[in-house]
DNA sequence: GCCAGTTAAGTTGTGCACAATTTAGTTGTG
DNA sequence: CACAACTAAATTGTGCACAACTTAACTGGC
């Protein structure tokens, strides 16, 4: 008889379970920015070198055209940032910051200090934490 | 001048990769079952124990009735699952695993280990990410 | 210069998450 | 008993993720 395998043994729900209350830890800070979670990702990248394409955008942050198309449309529609054909590329799009993107950087600054408030953990945990999870999630891609 | 803060020293985008990278490595071994990810975690919740109201289901794995309530009239039409309305409390509905449902622990019971093997990290290694991952996600939930 | 093969972005369809609301059934209190 | 407060589940609407496909533009080999 083989045993089914137990839900609060698996790595796999405690990280799906803790990736979910950072969303939720993060989503009423962001609404004051009017941003989500995945806006406010696709804007740090913005924010650290723009202009960039959406495969540039995809790469950074491991999603595809499908994600990125409307959430770009979304950030365009509140005025954070605007789509320009490339003239020597005519299929690509290079997004760009408007000043009110450029200057949500300011207000957003503060955010990673509330969150790691909220994390409950030392900096030396945090620090390691991120290395671990840096080094699953290479190990996972590679098995792929 | 605030500095904007960098993508690549945020823990909570190493928690969101690693999650999606770990449902990544699911995806093609649960498509054998015919099972997304949360399907899985509500099935590995029945096969611990059965049957189950919605909100106790949610309440294991800290979804609602909005998640939930979809998710399994999809596992029902997939012959896994049966909702039954109880006769003590109308408004409950039992989620009762079929014998089609209860058989697929058994191909199930080896998928942890592929996906510690896919992980490339140590047995302590896992161990200790559990426990950080759940102390950080206890403490986020708390700060809410 | 032509065209097969490639690439960038967008579109379509499915399935979560989650907020907000709705519906139906239960419970406690006067 | 009546009825307000509560509860369980479902529904509606928005926004990711991601697979599969489409469209349009570029590139290399001939």
């Amino acid at each position: 008889m083989t045993e089914a395998p137990r839900l609060d043994r698996q790595v796999c729900f405690a990280l799906y379970s803790a990736s979910r209350a950072a969303t939720a830890v993060y989503r009423p800070i962001l609404e004051e920015l009017g941003l989500t979670y995945p806006q406010y990702l696709v804007m740090l990248v913005l924010w650290e070198n723009e202009p960039r394409g959406v495969k540039e955008l995809g790469g950074e942050l491991g999603l595809d055209s499908g994600t990125l198309s409307p959430l770009l449309k979304r950030l365009e529609a509140l005025g954070l940032v605007e789509r320009r054909r490339s003239g020597e590329d005519e299929r690509r799009v290079a997004i760009h910051l408007t000043p009110a993107g450029r200057s949500l950087s300011g207000p957003a600054s503060a955010i990673p200090q509330r969150l790691a408030d909220a994390a409950g953990l030392s900096l030396d945990e945090l620090e390691q934490l991120r290395t671990t999870l840096g080094k699953l999630t290479a190990a996972l891609h590679e098995s792929l």
